[in-house]
DNA sequence: AAAAAATTTTAAGGTTCATTTAAGTTATAA
DNA sequence: TTATAACTTAAATGAACCTTAAAATTTTTT
């Protein structure tokens, strides 16, 4: 999962970044509200922690601006103690949910993890599951009936992405682009090498999932013929 | 399925672009009004998402000319909210819905995909049928009772386009257009070697359905007498 | 602070397979 | 019958993809 932290106060924004980072997600962050909305119209997060008091372009009229333009990633609004309104404001404008500053660690990742569980389907509780594979991405565990093999960050991410994609084909550049971000130099091959390892994992795990490719059109999960 | 975007913010025309290739349809993009219409009289697209306010030629202009030229694509109006009689002057005009920004990816999906369905009313979701094969272009596999076969990205264009246009009979110089586009050295030949492909995939699979050659005109799809 | 381990990235070479080309064959209409 | 259009197949091409190893980077351990 891909979170942009939006917040000017650089110190609290690198102290929830490393919070969140040890919880596996991968996190990237903007300090003003300029580069916050930039990064967002890039529509490749799956949620969006926004600050309110912010130079540039303040935090509710970012959220106004990146609906206006479509984009539909869940945002959870940072607020000051005493800006009530703002909050109101804010939920009225398409957010959706907010925390009060200061607050308690577990409080902001239960907040996130109900955000980013509300979108999720297949996703029970840190675990995604497809056919006789579950991935746990919170240990980064791969497990197949007895078995299990543990993936790298990376690995889990483009798994995950494939599972919650369910039996559509996910294209090389979107997979690019949620790895990696939106302004990488990454190529196609990166990807294809990550393939390659989780194709090595599954071998031995020896499930009957596989990732199938699709010449042109990217990649997906697919039962095995038996 | 080929569709275009007319619509000169280019962030939102881009993010639109993106949602919908990666519902694998085939998107192409215009962002303004000329290169709209001169893209529209092309008369290869399945439907055409137009932007009403936009530079050069508003989208109501446009409209009015495509569908003077006889093009009878389906159009999906985007309107800005307070455009309230343009929405309705579109309608009369000849769009077949509208939509007003901001709005929700999933309903822009499920609008497009009524307006697809509505013309083509063989589609179902990712499928096209035609008798007794069914076409799943999302995974580009092509069904008969239980048997199945794979198809590549080009035989599957060829026989969407077929599918779609039911029993009208498509000339070749056609075909190319939608498979190669427009300035393309392709020629009728590589139609011949596609359908020819496509026959014995289908002889295969011993369904009813078959292609038939109408000399000097083109194909279309025919049920096999008994 | 250095060493070791793990992860990620880069690079190269090899393989596969969709697509194109081309040539010989067959069918059709005038 | 003859010219043209369409069909089929095999071979050539080239892009897409795979795999592996080594280099670079990051993280963890000593």
């Amino acid at each position: 999962m891909r979170l942009l932290i939006i917040e000017d106060e650089v110190h609290l924004a690198e102290a929830i970044e490393e919070l969140l980072r040890n919880k596996n997600y991968i996190v990237d962050m903007c300090h003003n509200g300029e580069d916050g909305l930039d990064n967002a119209l890039t529509d490749i997060y799956d949620l969006i922690l926004l600050d309110i008091m912010m130079p540039k372009l303040n935090g509710l009229d970012l959220l106004k601006k990146m609906r206006k333009e479509g984009i539909q990633t869940p945002v959870l609004l940072l607020t000051a103690k005493n800006q009530v309104e703002d909050r109101v404001k804010g939920l009225n404008m398409g957010a959706d949910d907010y925390l009060s500053k200061p607050f308690a660690q577990e409080e902001l990742e239960a907040r996130i993890r109900a955000l980013l569980r509300r979108k999720g389907d297949i996703c029970v509780d840190g675990e995604l599951t497809f056919h006789d594979i579950t991935l746990d991405y919170n240990s980064l565990v791969l497990r197949c009936h007895s078995k299990d093999v543990s993936l790298t960050l990376k690995e889990s991410e483009l798994l995950q992405f494939l599972i919650s994609r369910k039996n559509m084909i996910t294209p090389k550049d979107l997979l690019i682009e949620k790895l990696w971000g939106f302004n990488t130099d990454a190529e196609d091959n990166n990807v294809e090498v990550y393939i390659s390892f989780l194709r090595k994992k599954m071998k031995y795990l020896q499930c009957e999932t596989s990732i199938k490719t699709t010449r042109g059109l990217g990649y997906s999960l697919e039962v095995n013929h038996v």
